[in-house]
DNA sequence: CACCATCAACCTACACCTAGGTAGGCGACA
DNA sequence: TGTCGCCTACCTAGGTGTAGGTTGATGGTG
């Protein structure tokens, strides 16, 4: 049941490796095997290894921007129970696609093969939309005040370090981190402590 | 004035190498160009890179290992204060030491080169005490109640993800994320978003 | 003091492997 | 007959690690 033409096939493959591995850990022979085919063969579909690394990248990306567009679309409710909204699509988004979680840590660690800038790029507007959201929030008394870049810095780190860092969570909690338990166990917890900072 | 010697200089010129761009991505010739000889004679006092490796990590952790002894000595204090004053000089040592932050990272994504198990046992106790003196506050009423070990997770990722993604922060802040002032600022608004989650 | 053995720290040269990437051929199929 | 997808064979760069030699400091001994 392979209804995945090469091409897309490549592409899946690749993005669990550089994924799990990054970019230096991963190498096309991995890759090529796993797809079932010889490395040339899969540097017929994508030029260089580099041109195959954006492709998964930018991939990854439009679908985590794409699921940005739609939860905060419209600004549905307002203070605390509009942040909680965009969180829980957040959370849901992440842990149907941990291995988006990982390649974004990966890159902004790295500074990624050249490219953290253009991913910066896009994610900037993101950012900006966030922030302006929580400003306006905040000075309706909606929300209890803080800087609101910092803010959702905060929660980038509180939300993705979690998911990225599996293996150290393993080490430190016994238990499978991104069991369903535990995924539900984590998205409450981060969920409440943020409503006990933000809620005035 | 180098008053170091050679082998201090090779752990020192590692570090920040390592820290940068991670273990795969750092090569034995860059760390022997910088420090000022051959390949070779880095071999000479380190038996192989993954030894080296090693050495840097547990040197690094070291230093960690001792401050957390410092901070948590003695419990001075009760409830937020003294979660305040861990936090404080937690965040010392990470601007003190942005490499062992960035270190860190990588060993945490990476699963590091088979270290990380190794790692997380030695980490182990410090998290359960801290779980520990956690739960003890909670249950006396003088911090608000959370799951105790979720929200260490929760700091770790709050406090560190902004120092180890440096490059990601500067594509969204335009500024420089570890400067002096960014970082008074990071410090204050992690605190007292903490500060306002925790308080009862 | 003169002599010699030892050893640490460095070197050059080499062996070996794996990586990414290229050249060119072969078969299937429109 | 052309083109697509795949192959084998090959090239080069760069990585880790080893062999073996040189130098210079140290330190015991006649």
């Amino acid at each position: 049941m392979q209804t995945l033409g090469t091409k897309a096939l490549i592409l899946d493959v690749a993005l669990h490796r550089f994924a799990e591995h990054g970019y230096n850990g991963t190498s096309l022979n991995e890759i090529a095997d796993k797809v079932g085919i010889r490395r040339p063969s899969l540097l017929h579909h994508f030029p260089s290894k580099e041109a195959l690394y954006r492709a998964v990248l930018l991939d990854a990306f439009a679908d985590w921007f794409a699921l940005l567009e739609v939860a905060v679309a419209g600004d549905v409710k307002r203070g605390w129970p509009q942040v909680e909204r965009v969180l829980r699509a957040a959370f849901r988004f992440f842990e149907d696609h941990p291995d988006f979680v990982r390649l974004a840590r990966w890159e902004a660690l790295e500074g990624g093969p050249m490219l953290s800038q253009e991913l910066g790029d896009l994610l900037r507007p993101f950012f900006d939309r966030g922030t302006e959201f929580l400003e306006r929030e905040m000075d309706a008394g909606r929300l209890r005040r803080y800087d609101a870049r910092q803010l959702l810095l905060t929660g980038y780190g509180a939300v993705l370090s979690y998911l990225s860092d599996a293996s150290l969570m393993t080490s430190l909690l016994d238990v499978d981190p991104l069991s369903i338990k535990m995924l539900a166990a984590r998205r409450e917890h981060v969920i409440d402590v943020l409503r006990n900072a933000l809620q005035p």
